[in-house]
DNA sequence: CCTAGCAAGTTCCGAAACAGCACTATAAGC
DNA sequence: GCTTATAGTGCTGTTTCGGAACTTGCTAGG
């Protein structure tokens, strides 16, 4: 079955995870919730390459998570702001980092 | 940057995102929540191909969200159990429901 | 004994996605 | 007219994925 698939599918979780279902969507959502909105800005945070990030914006749009505007003219520049729809998002990414938080400890050095 | 790369992350999302950042694993962990726990269930249920469903099982096991249990000695038969840690994972699903309710409908045909 | 069936995987190959890096486009500043 | 800043694209090799067949260990039937 392909990805793009399980935005039919009948469970509400699949369509979900049809839209954010990738490692590096929910940390692009986590950005933009910590008030980051342009492309380099992104491309930092996350680590993740350049061509990810484009396209992933790209859907994020298209999903209505996202909003591209531009904030410059002169030199035409976009960032990315979250809709109404990408903020109530916000919950969701909660729910993950609380659990990251209690079960998955970072195993470095420095934390023992 | 690597998936793999990053469990060590200092972002509790992205911690989580390293184990369960991927489309079909939290497809296999809504599955058990709502009681399947055999291989065949899971892949006739989510409909991912049953060589990345071995693979996320394995993965999922290594993490300490499942429990690999062998439930038939005559010819070894394992399925797979949620642990408690697997267990809290259910919140993170209900809000990713919710929201899937929400904002995704389904493009059927007999919606509109 | 021989074959079929069930369940949990494993193997193989072509296709798609990804990582890394360089490159483009546009304009500002020196 | 050369450098810097920003938002992307192109290119190339590697990794992962999708689909279907195959394996293993046992049971049941003829």
């Amino acid at each position: 079955m392909k990805w793009s698939e399980l935005s039919d599918n009948w469970c509400p979780v699949a369509r979900t995870l049809s839209v954010l279902g990738d490692r590096w969507t929910l940390l692009i959502l986590r950005d933009c919730l910590l008030g980051l909105s342009r492309f380099e800005q992104f491309a930092e945070s996350s680590g993740m390459t350049r061509h990810i990030l484009a396209d992933r914006l790209k859907r994020l749009v298209e999903a209505g998570i996202l909003v591209r505007n531009p904030y410059s003219e002169a030199p035409k520049r976009y960032d990315y702001i979250l809709t109404e729809k990408g903020q109530e998002l916000a919950p969701a990414l909660m729910t993950l980092r609380d659990w990251g938080k209690k079960h998955l400890p970072v195993r470095r050095a420095s934390t023992s």
